[in-house]
DNA sequence: GACTCGATTTCCT
DNA sequence: GGAAATCGAGTCG
């Protein structure tokens, strides 16, 4: 199996993983699911970390494809992007995933809670995420990621939660 | 050095 | 439908 193309802009990445399966499996077990839901975000736009400029927060934005990027919002959540582009400060934001894998392990970090894996916060909780995983490439923090072995249905809207460049609609969801 | 507010979730009415 | 919880990065002085 190929690895995925990190080095694709933000938006092809955040449509192309769409249907992936994205599986974290370490000293804790094996838990993950397929992407449902993603947002893309550039240097150039006005939403993203990284439109000023490299800081020490979003730092992973840009290092290399494919990189983890886990930062705390709120004082009490996180959330889970992995880098795009070519060392451009890219990134797509996970913000839902359909559990397949580990059920039991997700349900038992999410305190038995649901939704188990809709909503970005939800999502690092359900899968034992942390800012520990912060600019480690995702293929050395035991995750896998299984490409979409065929042409997903996805449909497009504006991002959710944000104040500046709400006009772009750069979130996708599988439908 | 102090202040503001966010790529959110949850619990209350 | 609405507000509280909670804190560090970013911004401004």
């Amino acid at each position: 199996m190929e690895p995925f193309d990190f080095t694709q802009d933000a938006v092809s990445c955040a449509r192309a993983l769409l249907g992936c399966e994205l599986i974290v499996y370490d000293s804790l077990g094996k838990r993950g699911g397929i992407i449902s839901e993603t947002e893309a975000y550039t240097a150039e736009d006005a939403a993203s970390h990284s439109y000023r400029g490299m800081t020490p927060r979003n730092e992973a934005m840009f290092m290399a494809p494919g990189t983890i990027y886990i930062y705390q919002i709120y004082g009490m959540h996180y959330c889970l992007n992995f880098v795009c582009g070519e060392n451009d400060g890219q990134a797509v934001l996970i913000r839902s995933l359909i559990p397949t894998t580990g059920i039991n392990l997700t349900s038992q970090n999410r305190n038995h809670r649901f939704p188990l894996t809709k909503g970005p916060a939800n999502l690092v909780q359900a899968l034992g995420l942390n800012k520990t995983f912060d600019k480690v490439h995702y293929t050395q923090a035991g995750l896998l990621l299984k490409q979409a072995n065929k042409i997903v249905r996805f449909e497009t809207s504006q991002r959710i939660g944000i104040t500046k460049a709400t006009d772009k609609k750069w979130r996708f969801l599988l439908v």
